[in-house]
RNA sequence: GCGCCCGUAGCUCAGUUGGAUAGAGCGUCUGCCUUCUAAGCAGAGGGUCGGGAGUUCGACUCUCCCCGGGCGCGCCA
């Protein structure tokens, strides 16, 4: 509702201002430092008093006395040099909150039941009205995407939780969104597992396969891949000559090798899934590598940037034999190249210029002189087809055995399966990949771009991110050895390649079996499955907002005392609101008082009736209560919290708020005691603030992944 | 060498397009459980926002320079 308000507002101000002064510019809304200075607050004035020349406070004083009624603002005032601050009709804020959504404000004078602008549709798990809505836009988002070839690591984890929770927020704001999983499944990764298989545990196909069906197929590969980085360190030559070989099985699907690939990935892949599904993350299409060489997505793609010369065989030069695409991003781009070019040419003119790159050096290869197409290639193939702008499409069969409500499909070469849905064809498109491969994927996009495609190049959004590390303490603990270099510094790089770093399933576990405990302490008599499901959404609250809690790009240097806390900015602490508030109701509706259900709430006349509008805001505006409107504006504010995540496609926003609406009402708990409220309509309100709470506290939470639990 | 990111309280981090006195959590210290669960609340202490110049009515935020740290730049993926 807070974001509806600034809306209006805004335009309110915007519009005043055009009429009033003949001037057009964009109004700047902040939240005033102190509530007494009211909800909103606009500089506007003193960039106009650049403009008109003139004092910003008079013009402010000028437009708090003209502007017109602004729908659920009380008064704009003008306050210090010439700020105008406006104060919200808090009333008529609180009915509008709990009334969100179905579009009629309430309270309204003159105009009875004038639509507001209406929010989109809350997240309704399953798509319950839709039809009324303009066309949803459809977007595609990629994330998880592991090489199926060992346990899944804490890095991972961050990308999964990530993507998922960007998921959840993109569908809450009315999109609709395919989830898929990249599966490199015919990659080096794979080739150096099956290598280490064959070559240094001298297994058979049949010996793999056992394997494969264990529970911990991906731990042992773990072990198994980091055995093998050592073994082709040992020997250049005769891991080159591995890897081409068993490679070139693997992406002809031809031999053993290639089949052994295929057993191993496959098995990884559905592990990778049971660990995800451990966090409520699941998928609709894993898309793989190897549909993607067999159906010959990238012949395609070849085609396309050959025809429209966005790519170049190289004749000479360094980059003789190749295909390559220049590098040519944009104008403010055009200036790096320009002085590559002119120290190119100093270059050539003999002057000193040792180590400058020349222009070459800027252009991206994409196809090796020996034919091959490279990682990058494949990528554009890809990133064409996700937009439908390929021309061909993957054939889909169902995944057997996936977790999760939903039917989980995989691409395939055979022919499509019955039901298979339309995937592809999406208006934009989030890859969810760690900030390192930046430049790639730069690469990408200027390949749609260089085949016209300036609008999809555009939506090709990189969601980055940055690294999950750890500490040298954390590093220590778990039983690895640190250069003296290393251990100095903050934060130590996990590696998959090198085996180091925590698994997923085990971080999973531990922080399970803590809030088992933890519960068990609080709660002796609870037991089976209220004691499973209580501290699985504890444990899952605790790891998805610790990931998501830090900005994108700041490294987590990962300890495990601060993903176990449950104390302060947590998840934990924001479902402990939520338990107290359940707490609140259960007592209360043992007691018979009314208005003890989130049921009641909504439909209740009583609170939303015009006759309670006076008492409302007596109460909200009382000496003493300010606690109560600062936790009903945080109530309300949850789709401005929503709209600046997806802005600034930052989900740590959604924790931030969730963690303030938690913090604002443990606040509001201490001060007020509700079921003993004297005064029945004072404590039938303040049940129905609770009550608002708790539905705005459990869909924040909600879109970040995380259960609220009962009791804990 | 070129490019990108980071530097804010003892520690870990917020600070949305430039806006009012720079915030939170953890840690430290002091209080608060016979009243809706103390995984909580209240209070105290803690800052040259890496340094310097500039733009602006106004800079943690924008520009330039410098210092310190990380990453990327391959006919690997």
């Amino acid at each position: 509702m807070y974001q509806t308000l600034l809306q209006g507002l805004k335009g309110a101000l915007a519009e005043h201002i055009r009429e009033k002064y003949g001037v057009e510019l964009n109004v700047v809304l902040e939240r005033p430092p102190k509530l007494e200075m009211g909800e909103a607050a606009s500089p506007v004035c003193f960039e106009l008093a650049k403009r008109l020349k003139r004092a910003p406070r008079h013009i402010a004083q000028e437009i708090a006395a003209s502007l017109p009624r602004i729908e659920g603002i009380a008064r704009v005032e003008v306050a210090g040099g010439g700020y105008l601050n406006a104060f919200f009709d808090r009333a008529a804020f609180f009915a509008a909150t709990v009334a969100e959504g179905s579009g009629e404000w309430p309270f309204a004078e003159g105009a009875q039941g004038k639509r507001v602008a209406p929010r989109q549709e809350p997240g309704q798990p399953s798509g319950a009205k839709e039809e009324k809505k303009e066309k949803k836009k459809k977007v595609i988002v990629e994330h998880t995407s592991i090489n199926p070839n060992k346990a899944a690591h804490i890095g991972h984890l961050r990308n999964a939780v990530l993507g998922d929770t960007m998921v959840r927020l993109l569908r809450y704001t009315n999109h609709d969104v395919a989830v898929q999983n990249y599966i490199d499944n015919t990659g080096v990764q794979v080739a150096d597992v099956v290598i280490a298989f064959q070559q240094m545990e001298k297994k058979s196909l049949a010996e793999v396969k056992a394997l494969a069906a264990q529970p911990n197929f991906d731990y042992l590969c773990w072990d198994l891949y980091a055995k093998a980085t050592q073994f082709f360190e040992e020997d250049k030559v005769r891991a080159g000559k591995l890897r081409g070989e068993t490679l070139k099985s693997i992406e002809e699907g031809r031999g053993e090798a290639a089949e052994m690939g295929a057993v191993i990935a496959d098995a990884i892949v559905s592990l990778h899934l049971r660990t995800m599904a451990r966090l409520d993350i699941f998928y609709e299409l894993l898309a793989r590598e190897s549909e993607i060489l067999h159906l010959h997505f990238w012949d395609a793609a070849f085609e396309k940037l050959k025809a429209s010369g966005a790519i170049r065989l190289e004749a000479s030069g360094k980059n003789a034999g190749c295909w390559v695409m220049p590098w040519r991003k944009e104008a403010n781009e055009v200036k790096d190249v320009k002085e590559v070019k002119e120290k190119s040419a100093a270059a050539a003119a003999g002057e000193a210029s040792t180590s400058g790159r020349t222009e070459e050096d800027l252009d991206k290869i994409i196809v090796r002189s020996n034919g091959t197409v490279t990682y990058v290639g494949k990528d554009i193939a890809y990133q064409l087809w996700k937009f439908g702008l390929l021309g061909k499409d993957f054939h889909y069969r169902r995944w057997p055995n996936a977790p999760g409500a939903e039917q989980l499909w995989a691409t395939t070469t055979e022919p499509n399966e019955p039901g298979a849905p339309q995937f592809g064809g999406a208006e934009a498109v989030y890859n969810v990949i760690d900030t390192r491969q930046a430049y790639l994927q730069d690469v990408v996009a200027e390949g749609l771009r260089a085949l016209g495609h300036a609008k999809e190049a555009e939506n090709s959004i990189h969601f980055d991110y940055e690294i999950v590390a750890l500490t040298p303490r954390c590093a220590a603990e778990m039983g690895y050895e640190l250069s003296p270099e290393d251990a100095k510094r903050p934060y130590v790089e996990v590696s998959g390649r090198k085996g180091f770093g925590v698994k997923a399933d085990d971080l999973i576990t531990r922080m399970l079996k803590a809030a088992e405990k933890r519960v068990r302490q609080k709660h002796p008599t609870m037991a089976g499955a209220e004691l499973q499901a209580t501290a699985n959404a504890l444990a899952v609250g605790a790891l998805r907002f610790f990931l998501l809690k830090v900005t994108r790009n700041t490294i987590i240097a990962f300890d495990f005392d601060d993903a176990l806390s449950a104390e302060g900015e947590t998840g934990p602490y924001c479902q402990y609101a939520i338990v107290r508030i359940r707490g609140i109701r259960r007592k209360g509706h043992d007691r018979g008082l009314e208005k003890a259900s989130s049921t009641e709430l909504k439909s209740d006349a009583n609170l939303l009736a015009p006759e309670s509008r006076a008492a409302i805001q007596e109460i909200l505006a009382g000496a003493g209560n300010e606690d109560i409107w600062d936790l009903l504006l945080h109530a309300g504010s949850l789709d401005y919290a929503v709209d600046a995540a997806i802005g600034a496609q930052e989900p740590a926003f959604v924790t931030k708020y969730a963690f303030q609406l938690a913090q604002a009402f443990n606040n509001f708990y201490h001060k007020h005691h509700i079921l003993s409220e004297a005064d029945a309509q004072k404590r039938a309100f303040l049940l129905g603030l609770t009550e608002l709470v708790e539905k705005q506290l459990v869909q924040a939470l909600v879109l970040l992944g995380i259960q609220a639990a009962e009791k804990m």
